[in-house]
DNA sequence: GTGGTCTAGACCACG
DNA sequence: GTGGTCTAGACCACT
């Protein structure tokens, strides 16, 4: 369900936010449905438990999920909140690669249009 | 020439980095152009001669600049390969945002359109 | 199974650098396979972390291993690009002596075929 | 005469007394003659007047030249045990080359055949 | 004056 | 525990 890649420069508590979260806005996570508790997650992943808290701290300190004593931890309600802030994000980020694009004098469209192109070709093949 | 952004969580040496490459693919430092010092650097900037080193090293690794002892740092003269570089570097962000934009069901066109659009009215305050 | 010579001319760092790809190009370490921490390996060498932190950083930045905060550092996949770079390597050092002996008029293939027997005659001893 | 390769990784005062070196044993210069004072081989190649000197004092502590008091530096008559020293060397570089070959598992003789098949080749063309 | 190497030690992020 | 960044300061080679 959750895993995990050890090449990724990224840290494994924001592989498992990333996953969570599509997982939210995809819909393959309801509202009130619970989560694996920190320690099966940690066994199943063979990983430090510590990196399991540290991934769902920051999940309910965005508003992803919420957690009850001594019970687990909780997909939240506000879907269309999350939604929102990746939305944010995305454009964010779109910004920032524009300027860069166009610091170095390239019209990202055209890029896009020919990565979309080439998706199309290498799909045949995949 | 170049400043750092201590806001910035990038390291101050790949601020550097980041400014010097720009400098070199928009032409604003010239093939053989040197550098200015280790030290001189590190006085403007307020920080320690070892980052801007760091820096240098670096850019020499990668083949922006040359090194020469006793000296100082001179731009190297392939220009181009770092201009093919950086446009791998944008398609591949450009590649990873395209694909979290269609998961998140967005086209990452519209966003563009939208940036450009406010660019414009922000121009005209700016 | 790392050791430093000081007698050498070479740097700390790129000594470490040179063993590792040999070790890796012979087959002495396997991909993914990590290697011992930047403190240990200070340790047990007798020299500064920032120094093994160098090698590695270096190492890295070439694709030989990979970097893992909190993790640790490993041999990365692509062996036969590194011995494909070693070699060219090799050959222009050849490339530069034989011309080099050729300036000083000497045929560089009877000097090799010298070498190797007093090697003979020096295995028997050895 | 003598021309300095600032790209060039070696030091400069080395470049010098490679290139003297080189007159030496090829005879385009001759025992006793005089070489450029520090000054003006100075001011030719644009220089630290303190790199000629060094190049020379090294020149002169290796038995290559030798210098009188107020009237200059000239070649000295021992050109053999210079081309005896510089046969050495060369002999050292190709037993290092040759075990960094072996290491890798290389034949360094074919290595040589195939550099010269090539240069055949691209004699023709240059 | 220039850059290159190394040490010592601090602080942070990650597991 | 791991690596990453930065500071401070030393010493050396080169111009």
């Amino acid at each position: 369900m959750i895993y995990i890649d050890y090449r990724d420069k990224r840290p494994i508590y924001e592989q498992i936010i990333e996953q969570v979260e599509r997982m939210v806005t995809s819909g393959a996570l309801q509202p009130d449905e619970q989560l694996p508790s920190v320690r099966k997650l940690a066994m199943d992943l063979a990983i430090n438990p510590n990196t399991i808290s540290r991934a769902y701290a920051l999940l309910e300190q965005r508003g992803v999920i919420y957690s009850r004593q001594g019970r687990g931890n909780f997909i939240s309600g506000n879907v269309s909140a999350l939604q929102d802030e990746r939305r944010r994000l995305l454009r964010e980020k779109a910004a920032s690669l524009l300027e860069e694009a166009e610091a170095e004098g390239i019209d990202l469209r055209e890029v896009l249009n020919a990565l979309q192109e080439e998706r199309q070709k290498g799909g045949l093949q995949a």
